[in-house]
DNA sequence: GTCTATAAGCGGATAGAC
DNA sequence: GTCTATCCGCTTATAGAC
């Protein structure tokens, strides 16, 4: 792997783990194995340098949703099989995490990226709510869209709860109340 | 007030702002408009005056949980009270945020305030969710526990979504989508 | 209780040699 | 492209005067 792809790779874990305000140049150089010239060679900065890791994990994790979005089964199976994917949930996730970083909130350029992926997998899944409610399989009373937006909540919040708590469990039942609330097919 | 209340009142609006990590002393000690010798005469460090912040924010939040919870109506509408309440959406949760803190979660004293609170709110849900199912309103097929969680992360998550598109629409889109599954009578 | 002084190291970056 | 040197301000304290 050659040096701004190092950088990229070390920058995107330290994200994840630590933020935007908590990832140092120095803990990524170290990390990556680089020096301070190389970085500022190949980025104006840390916050070009954030941009570049933040695009690629939004742009890893749009294709993820897709690929389990995208897959068989009818509306509701695909819907759950979003829910319930394999996830490092103590991790957190590394979009999501990224809304509570001020220094990224206050920035236009890096919040774009994050907004762009969480309004797709949110507009993706409220096509699919929409047409399970044509095939009869969820209530016509339901929104699409309102559905969707509970469900991406319902795993972002997960995520807060599972590590507030230092287990996953949380995240697991809330996704089983908002999956059996789903299920119940209403009167 | 005097100078411990100033300090812990500032630390509390720091970290809501910008959390633990993004929080230096200096920022606490020009807010609380006091000087370096006060904090560490009142505290012992930063970690120290954080936590004294995050019990009361903790201890704050509870009550609020509670003075909505313990309202009159239904489990149904006790529930919606409790999401439809009133939010500074933009703002994010004083003690969800928390939990995206490295800082934070590597200490199990700063993240017991935190734990406790939100194992409190789902506790206090669950219990009317089970309510709600004695007396026919909820399906009995429903698990308590799960519900709350989902419940509760959809709050959660919601301020992540709103933060993400720098509108609190999502956060309403979500909460309506939650209620909307929950009042549709299973047949 | 509060103030000022001092300190070692980090944060984020620039400059210029190689 | 990468390295080292250098920079200024901030971080998180400690020490001791008042």
């Amino acid at each position: 792997m050659n040096t701004p792809e190092r950088l990229i790779e070390s920058t995107r874990e330290l994200l994840w783990e630590r933020g935007y305000v908590g990832t140092s140049p120095k803990a990524i150089l170290e990390r990556a194995d680089a020096g301070q010239g190389s970085m500022y060679h190949h980025f104006k900065g840390k916050p070009d340098l954030a941009l570049a890791a933040i695009r690629r994990t939004a742009e890893e994790m749009r294709a993820t949703a897709e690929g389990v979005l995208d897959g068989p089964g009818t509306p509701y199976e695909r819907v759950e099989a979003y829910l319930r994917r394999e996830r490092d949930v103590l991790r957190g996730c590394p979009i999501g995490r990224l809304t509570m970083d001020p220094d990224v909130i206050a920035s236009d350029e890096l919040r774009a990226p994050v907004e762009e992926t969480l309004d797709w997998i949110r507009g993706r899944i409220a096509g699919i709510v929409e047409e399970g409610k044509e095939q009869g399989q969820f209530s016509a009373s339901l929104d699409g869209a309102e559905i969707a937006a509970a469900v991406v909540a319902t795993v972002q919040g997960g995520y807060v709860l599972a590590r507030a708590s230092g287990s996953p469990a949380a995240f697991d039942a809330g996704v089983r109340g908002l999956l059996s609330l789903l299920a119940s097919r209403p009167a």
